[in-house]
DNA sequence: TTGGTATTGTGTATGGCTTACACATTATAT
DNA sequence: ATATAATGTGTAAGCCATACACAATACCAA
């Protein structure tokens, strides 16, 4: 009993072998939060017949390059970024999945801070949307969009990557109204000021929230020397 | 700025692209439990040349194929098992990972019940290795193997999916035992079992175990009506 | 300058869950 | 019959999660 893995790849050219009509694509979900909503970089669709309809960033992969490369890459030509949070989801590989032929792609969320980079895709069809208000997609992208922040949502509980979508400094008011955001749920103030403060992941930088019509809160950064993979940052679950 | 994406896969083979010199196949990790240990199907590398190492069960995936189907496929043609648990978990794309050839793997892993399967796969060169005596695997699957046992560590802590290496009747020792050694940890024996009967997960099928040289504990079927989502299977974290 | 407004900053009591821990019981084997 | 080896069982202590209210502060408008 044997499997096409027992030959090689021009081997099985040389066999005239179907396997060669697909293609591997990476997508990105990249992810910012403004003005208290969560948002998604969206660019009109690559293929003409659905210029209509926005699309994620993506790519095909380079018979030459990583498939963490090339997600890499889509990223800093699209968005200028290279250093940034950006995690492998899931493989969707459906026969149909995409009208260009037998295309499989990875998906890959990455997680930014929007007003710290704001200028940089001023260029070309690159828009970013509430994610909230996104019921369609082109292709498979909703559905891919959905496992990616299914995803997110677990993650958060267990690692401390939301400030990766935080400004240098922010306000624990941001900081909290990001996982309501992203949990879409709303927690108790005062429960959860102390939870982080217990953890010890926020540094006081002694400075105040500016141009705020209220009261001014104080403003932190995240104390990254505090991480350990150990600790959880699980919050209430209703509320 | 275009990617090649825009182009159909015609397109792209017209103009003689090299996006066609990879190939996409499928990797499982194939689990089972038997004698208090964690244990993974693995069979003599695939080709030739690595013929003296041991290798996780893969194929390509055909073009006509979902990729879900091709990881089934694999798993009903090495174990004759259709109906079991089978999981997408990573997508490995290094460019030299496979020496056949520029080959991205997609990682599933699948647990199963060894016991009630024995007979199935008497045939061929596979065999059941406890996963704690692996320490190189052809390929790249070492870390694949790695991948998807971190993978479950964290999955079981979240859904009752340890029930599926199980028979289907099984005393709460053996239970215990199999969080223990999927963790690596020791459990409290009264609060284990304290746990899992406040949650309701188990029937008591009034059974005795049989053969054993001390006193039978009795049998347990899981009871999958009590499966909620939002259960939490969180035992103790030290001891 | 004053009063109104909106939001920040703070502590405590309750209940539930987690943990640590010991001894009598039961089937088997000799 | 006796020794052996594992099963089956309960309670107390501490920690964590939750619910909840009021004073302080900066801005704004009159």
């Amino acid at each position: 009993m044997g499997t096409a893995l027992q030959k090689t790849i021009h081997q099985l050219k040389s066999e005239n072998r179907e396997f060669f009509h697909m293609a591997l694509s990476v997508d990105c979900v990249i992810l910012g939060f403004d003005e208290n909503e969560l948002k998604v970089l969206l660019i009109k669709s690559d293929l003409e017949e659905f210029s209509d309809q926005w699309s994620l960033l993506g790519d095909l992969v380079r018979p030459d390059e990583n498939l963490d490369s090339a997600s890499y890459r889509v990223l800093k030509e699209r968005t200028g970024l290279d250093d940034v949070f950006l995690e492998q989801v899931y493989t969707f590989g459906d026969v149909n999945r995409h009208p260009a032929g037998r295309v499989i792609t990875t998906a890959w969320y990455s997680l930014i801070n929007i007003k710290d980079h704001q200028m940089s895709l001023a260029h070309n069809e690159l828009h970013w949307h509430p994610v909230s208000e996104i019921t369609t997609l082109a292709f498979d992208h909703k559905k891919i969009l959905d496992t990616c922040l299914h995803q997110l949502q677990s993650k958060i509980d267990e690692h401390p990557i939301v400030f990766n979508l935080l400004p240098e400094k922010f306000s624990l008011r941001e900081l909290q109204s990001l996982y309501e955001s992203i949990h879409g749920t709303k927690l108790d103030r005062r429960n959860f000021r102390k939870k982080f403060f217990l953890m010890d992941w926020l540094i006081d930088v002694n400075e105040l929230e500016q141009d705020v019509p209220h009261r001014p809160g104080k403003l932190y950064r995240f104390n990254a020397d505090r991480f350990s993979d150990g600790k959880k940052v699980k919050l209430q679950e209703h509320a």
